[in-house]
DNA sequence: CTGAACTTTCAGAAATTACTGAAAGTTTAT
DNA sequence: ATAAACTTTCAGTAATTTCTGAAAGTTCAG
C-alpha cells in the first residue's frame, strides 16, 4: 500500500476521529486505509503502512468485521487473507449508524422498560419515573423512525434528504394526501 | 438529594452509557441526577450523592453547561449555585445530537474540503479522492438534512417521526404535490 | 479590609484503555 | 507427519483519560 501524502492525511484524520465514532485510533486508521485503497490489502501491509504491531492489526480487523465495515477477500493462489470495504460509502455509513444505535440506545431502552415497571415509592420517585418515561418514549420514536428510514432504502432516503425544506411543506399537506389512519394530530 | 434505588439505578446506567454518548462516566451521572431531581440541586449535593470530589463535580458541571444540557439556577438568599436541566427531554436530546454533529462531522467535512482541492498525483490518489468525495457528499447531505429537521421544530418533527411508513407512500406521491423545483429524480 | 462561604484550577495519582510481541493456534502443501 | 506461512491470543507494558484534593480564586456581608 503506497501511502501518498493525501492518503496519509486522510488516514491520520480518521484515526483521530475514530474514538468519536465509536472505535479507537488504530481501528479508524485501518478502516480509512481499506476504504481508500483501490485494491484488496493484506494484514501485513496494513501493519506496515500504519506502523502498528501485527497483533493490533488483527484485533482491529476483527472489530471492523464485527461492525461489518470490512470483509475478507480471498485471492486465489494466495495463502494470506486480504481485506476490502464491507460495501459502498452509503452502506458503511448506515452500518456505523445502526451499530451505534445498538450500543447507545438499545441498552438504555431495556433498562428504562424495567425501571418503569416498578411502583414509585414516593413523590420524588414518581417524578423521576415520569422523566424516565419521557426518555423512553423519545428513544422509542427515534428507534422506530430510524428503522423506517432504513426500510426506505438508499434511493428514497436520498430523495427524502434532498427534499430539504420541502418536507415541511409536505407535512402541511399530508392530511389531504394520506388516509386518516396516519393522521397523528 | 435522596438517592432512592430507582434513581440510583438510572444514574448508574447513565454513567455507564455516558462514554458512548460523548462524555465520561461522572458527567453522565451528574446529568442523570439533575434531570431526575424534582428540584434544583447544588454542586455539593451532587458530589455527596455520587461520592465524587468537589473538583470533579465542578469540571463535570462545566462540561454539561458547555453542552447546554444543564444551567445554573439562582436561589434568592442562597450563596451557593444550584443547577437544573437545560430544557425538557426533547430539547436535551436535540442538544446532544447537535453537539455531537459538531464534534463528529464538522471537523471531517473541513478536512475533506481541503483534501479535495489537491490535484491527484496518480491513479491511486485519484481513486482515493473519489472515495473522499463520496464521503464528503454524504456528510453534507446528512448535515443539511439534520439542519432541516431542526428547523421543523419539535411538533412537526414529531409528526414526521410518527408518520412511520407513511413517509414512503408520501414520497411516491411527492411529484404530484410539490412544484418541479423540488423534484430530484 | 477581613473572613466566611463558596467555586475553580491543576499537578499528581488512579483507573482505564490500547498496544506490543512472543507464544500458541490454524491451514495447507508436500 | 512435518514444516512453512500465515493468524490469533493474551500477559505485560505503555499511553491516555479521569479523578482527587489542596491551593488559589471569587463574592459578599459586616
Amino acid at each position: 500500500m503506497k501511502m501518498t501524502p493525501l492518503i496519509t492525511s486522510a488516514v491520520m484524520h480518521f484515526g483521530e476521529m475514530g474514538s468519536r465514532w465509536g472505535f479507537n485510533r488504530t481501528v479508524g486508521q485501518i478502516l480509512a486505509l481499506i476504504v481508500l485503497a483501490d485494491e484488496p490489502i493484506s494484514a501485513q501491509e496494513i501493519a506496515d503502512a500504519l506502523n502498528i504491531s501485527r497483533g493490533n492489526t488483527s484485533m482491529g480487523l476483527k472489530e471492523l468485521q464485527s461492525w461489518r465495515l470490512v470483509k475478507q477477500h480471498l485471492v486465489p493462489g494466495e495463502r494470506k487473507e486480504f481485506f476490502i470495504a464491507g460495501g459502498d460509502i452509503w452502506t458503511l455509513a448506515n452500518r456505523v449508524f445502526e451499530e451505534r444505535r445498538k450500543r447507545e440506545i438499545d441498552p438504555t431502552m431495556s433498562l428504562l422498560r424495567d425501571l418503569l415497571l416498578d411502583t414509585p415509592a414516593n413523590k420524588t420517585e414518581a417524578n423521576a419515573q415520569d422523566k424516565l418515561n419521557e426518555i423512553h418514549d423519545l428513544l422509542e420514536s427515534v428507534t422506530a423512525w430510524s428503522q423506517e428510514l432504513q426500510n426506505l432504502g438508499p434511493d428514497k432516503l436520498n430523495t427524502l434528504m434532498k427534499l430539504g425544506s420541502g418536507v415541511g411543506r409536505m407535512l402541511e399537506l399530508k392530511d389531504k394526501i394520506l388516509p386518516g389512519k396516519n393522521s397523528v394530530n
